[in-house]
DNA sequence: AATCATGTCCAAACCGCTTTGGATGGTTCA
DNA sequence: TGAACCATCCAAAGCGGTTTGGACATGATT
């Protein structure tokens, strides 16, 4: 059932059955109920490639994944935000179309995007350092939205962002508080932009109390389980070990208590464990009670803002770059307790 | 740049170049090399609405993701099975669009996909029992594969599958050749089908022993950490403890070793787990050596399968249907030894 | 009564491709 | 030499909508 068809029925021209339908004033209400139920009733449903030839619009937002050896994207927090993005997506009519493609033909895949018209904008994921794509989406004018910052990019740009920095500062400040003071960092990929700003937020902290960096307690790897557990058992042998972690991911802070419970020490009691965590369906940190101390924002929601910000864009794409930077806030839970006094640190109980 | 502007450049008609470019016999070769320098000189790519509506075919496969309160398929597992078929797609010049939608509207969001011609199939994820969508896609005519199977379904469909039930039968075996005979099962959601399956896998295994089912060995909740730990721990209370646990995700096996960790014992030594593992890309059962002792099944690779399965299909939609049913690997890791003897079972060393 | 505005509808062009049904000119073959 | 046959190209008709530019009553205005 298409338009022409409907209209015959109807004995009325395409026009105005698509006017009726579409809420132009020039169809006389009467006409226009007609429409509608006649619509309704052979159910008809307009061609969304139709639709997309005529109005010139793609109607639909692109997310790029590279994938290849550098699969940090292809990760738990991507399906989340995804989630958050594509409930927005359908409520306004519009598609999510993923593309997945090698690292080294990412750049390509926006150009493709544009010029053959398959989407009206896209969302920019896991931002690194100086990103290229950045100067690239705006250069071709394909409209976007950044989930994340680059740090360096000089031209303005819209992004949605988690203030990485100030979680990672307070999270460090809580456990200073707490009477810790050598912290080991168990920090994502320093070459993506949330890391770095991590990164700085845990050194000011320190700064600000005049501790010293260690680099022995700063590691930096994909936040899987294995590199958090990895990055605890090293620092847990060192001669002057941490009492407390700042681990990026719920998973790597998993790998942590891995490591922690593996020499027989307690989580909470003989160490303590802080991490970021973004909230995941699948993936939450305890249910009545937290787990983990964690520095807490959902990263669908952020997906969903994400969207709604670039719908916006599209609709407007003449107005100034936007942007949002949302609070995490501090999660108290079980993985976290006062320092030990010295004598009796990392001392397992049971020996 | 279009295929009009292209074509009278070139002085030809938009008739020639487009068969140029898409390699029909009826144009001369030097003529056609002439249109393809001109293409990639002023890199003109055909638009793909254009395409789309002059082929009468969408060139995209669909995934619908119901989201909700049961949110079982926003997981970790989706994501890497996205990333394989999405490999596919693009390899293929298809575009892959998900459509996020509540759960009541699953149905609809099919119906209008098939109507407003916006994709050429789709792939159903997480199959339940006796599910309604294999008669309804059947019943509209949109080409579809399932990633699963749905125990119930009368008529035949084309599907990808692991062999659950082997997979949970051989590791409930391995178990049992260990010495163990109270395996606690933390199984999936019970109406979803591969837990059906597993399930099976698992009672098939032990009556074959003939030991008796015992229900408080047996739980289903979703697989998360939180759900793992808390099936483990209230086994763990049990006047009659399992000396083993089967866990169905990494994930979940997570919330058992902490269970386990949490009363002092020893994954490996004390209890012995055997997990599933999808084989996630970011969360990896270790590096060198496996953590849990697993059955193994790529659900990347799965999404491989599945997309070129439904891309035949979209190509050739008069073909029987077709199926694929995957073995996992049993792969033996840290985490299962031999039963320990009665009197020692379950006495944390260090009290 | 002529003019004008308004409400309601339609024909036709258009979006950018593909594809059908020739047209044209040169070769080949009886 | 005329017919049949290629090889090569093009005009025009879709695909299924949207949108522009009227047409035609009807009622209000002068």
């Amino acid at each position: 059932m298409n338009l022409k068809e409907l209209a015959a029925k109807l004995g009325l021209s395409p026009t105005t059955v698509s006017r009726a339908l579409n809420g132009y004033p020039e169809v006389n209400e009467t006409t226009r109920e007609r429409v509608m139920a006649a619509a309704k009733r052979h159910n008809y449903r307009p061609n969304t490639r139709a639709i997309r030839l005529a109005t010139g619009r793609a109607l639909a937002v692109g997310h790029v994944i590279p994938i290849a050896t550098r699969h940090e994207i292809v990760n738990p927090v991507f399906a989340d935000f995804i989630a958050g993005a594509g409930e927005t997506y359908s409520r306004n009519g519009y598609d999510m179309v993923l593309s997945v493609v090698a690292d080294e033909t990412e750049e390509d895949t926006y150009r493709e995007l544009k010029s053959r018209g398959t989407v009206d904008g896209v969302i920019v994921h896991a931002p690194r350092l100086n990103d290229p794509r950045i100067a690239l989406l705006t250069e071709i004018g394909l409209p976007f939205v950044v989930h994340g910052r680059a740090t360096g990019a000089d031209i303005p740009y819209s992004w949605v962002d988690v203030n990485n920095r100030r979680a990672f500062q307070r999270a460090t400040e809580f456990l200073l508080d707490l009477g810790h003071n050598r912290i080991g960092l168990a920090n994502g990929l320093e070459f993506m932009d949330f890391a770095i700003r991590r990164r700085t937020g845990y050194t000011d902290a320190l700064a600000a109390r005049g501790i010293a960096l260690d680099p022995a307690l700063m590691t930096s790897d994909e936040m899987t389980e294995v590199s958090g557990y990895r990055a605890a058992r090293r620092m847990l042998d060192l001669p002057n070990p941490p009492t407390a972690f700042l681990a990026a991911s719920m998973i790597s802070g998993m790998g942590v208590r891995r490591a922690i419970d593996e020499r027989g020490l307690t989580m909470g009691r003989d160490l303590s464990v802080i991490i970021h965590d973004d909230d995941l369906s699948y993936m939450k940190n305890g249910e009545d009670v937290p787990i983990f101390t964690a520095t807490r924002s959902s990263v669908r929601e952020a997906g969903r803002i994400a969207a709604e910000m670039l719908l916006g864009i599209i609709a407007q794409p003449e107005t100034a770059p936007q942007s949002r930077l949302l609070e995490a806030e501090l999660i108290i839970g079980q993985s976290t307790g006062p320092a030990p006094r010295p004598e009796a640190s990392h001392v397992p109980v049971a020996l």
